[in-house]
DNA sequence: TTGACACGACACCAAACGGTGTCATACAAT
DNA sequence: ATTGTATGACACCGTTTGGTGTCGTGTCAA
């Protein structure tokens, strides 16, 4: 039985700012990696609060952990904000003007 | 009192797939608006979910609403999905080696 | 003016969300 | 060996979400 996870969305995981907060605690991380109770002091909420976040973020594999010692180590994959990315994209034909130039460039360097 | 509105996050907006998919069909729409009645046979859940969810996407401002006889014709407004661009393009140092080019070169394109 | 249509507003419901606190376990340090 | 730390797993709880059905009102068509 390799796979019982639920299995989430990107879109659904970064919906909430506690997570997206952690996305960028992650990215910005000198190690690439943080463990939980370095993470919970930015957040007033509780530890076991922040620890859920990072298993939703989990299910939508933003986040990647390995155990070291007795804490577990969270580290950022951003992959799967490409399809958000690639999604998000196609309606920058219907932003206000001056990004279409920018838009233009993206899609001659994308193909 | 002119805002009573919840006043809701694009993201938030956004995490729901049947609303992605009211955004890309009134992105589709021909007309540039589409009433409820044309919405909802897209979908296999009942005319009164469909209007909560545009009701969620009218609170993110990412559709704008006017009446036109008995019904109400519904059109996209993609802007606050630059908010979403904004935030998403950040992590793109972090994907995969082969978009680190272009990453390089929208970060010279926007400031 | 009668009837069908389009819609918003509302009550309702089960399930998911976003928190809390507690407990058991594994590991570190002394 | 004992104590303290870090964590996962639960149970619990109030609120929100995402759906349903119904009702009332405004509008178009006969």
């Amino acid at each position: 039985m390799s796979e019982n996870n639920p299995m989430r969305d990107a879109f659904d995981a970064i919906a909430d700012p506690t997570r997206r907060r952690l996305i960028r605690l992650l990215a910005e991380a000198e190690a690439g990696e943080l463990p939980l109770h370095e993470l919970t002091p930015h957040f007033t909420m509780g530890r076991t609060a922040v620890s859920k976040h990072l298993t939703i973020l989990k299910e939508a594999e933003l986040v990647l952990d390995r155990k070291v010692g007795r804490e577990t180590r969270y580290r950022l994959n951003a992959d799967p904000l490409r399809e958000v990315q690639d999604w998000v994209a196609f309606y920058r034909k219907f932003w206000s003007e001056n990004l279409i130039r920018l838009g233009r460039l993206l899609e001659e360097e994308e193909e």
